[in-house]
DNA sequence: TCCTATGCTAGACAATATCTAAGTCGGCTG
DNA sequence: CAGCCGACTTAGATATTGTCTAGCATAGGA
């Protein structure tokens, strides 16, 4: 989107060709990509665009909470874009394919201070674990 | 503990000084650790253990249910031995600190079927983030 | 005690991520 | 609109984590 071009630029991103191009492919699909696929998808159109770029760029759209990273069973990070609306994961455990799911309710109040341990909780995510509607099926 | 050669035993796994030292190890602190701590002090006492011993008797201990893997931000997955009380994780975002902590209420329940997406869900596992009294205190 | 399948070892290999040194370029300044 | 500077990018080396292989060792039953 160009929305998050125009968030980056205003704060004070410097503008290459390679960041828009790794913006361009995180929004573009709203889905979770590894960092590899990421690389793959920019080379397509950027073909000298090298994977420590990628890793880079990733890195500072985490930082700047534009993306969210989501670790799951596999080994490599996925990235995820939708980064302003709260949401949770929805996983397959034999595909590994996941969903961005809203439920009801919070969390963090349901965990009673006697089980906070002196922390100060600032958020819960949640990761539903399952079958997808294909491999429950197979 | 002995309970957990105990079961182990029962289910006609082979007892040796590795994997006997390993479940020790996982047994004696009820931290989690990486696969590289639990190699490093498996081989204190047992100097020769190999890591890819350490990885084939974690990976069996947690096919058999013993142990729950749990992946954080790190890169490195960690090994739970708490497996046989269902439970989640409090995580310090600063120090990486783990708790293990038990919230009232079901997160499962609260995923409403128009946000299931025709999966079968089993489970739910919730990652509360924060600071530690340590690290907030800092 | 002996046998055999299972387990162990070192080290190679694979996958993912980070670092480094040198070259490139965005965008401010004038 | 040209020059400059520091941030950005690059290729490739390196680090970290995990898996595989081939041959040796051994637990535990006969």
């Amino acid at each position: 989107m160009s929305d998050l071009l125009e968030r980056l630029r205003r704060r004070g991103w410097r503008m290459t060709a390679q960041r828009r191009v790794v913006a361009e492919v995180l929004a573009g699909e709203h889905v979770h990509l590894t960092a590899d696929e990421v690389h793959a998808r920019a080379a397509a159109r950027l073909p000298e665009i090298s994977r420590a770029t990628v890793y880079n760029t990733l890195g500072e759209l985490v930082a700047l909470g534009e993306v969210i990273e989501v670790t799951t069973v596999k080994r490599a990070k996925t990235y995820d874009p939708n980064a302003h609306r709260h949401h949770h994961h929805l996983v397959c455990v034999r595909c590994g394919a996941v969903r961005d799911v809203y439920p009801t309710g919070d969390p963090v109040s349901d965990l009673p201070s006697s089980e906070r341990f002196g922390f100060t909780v600032q958020e819960a995510e949640i990761t539903y674990r399952g079958l997808c509607p294909g491999c429950s099926a197979g």
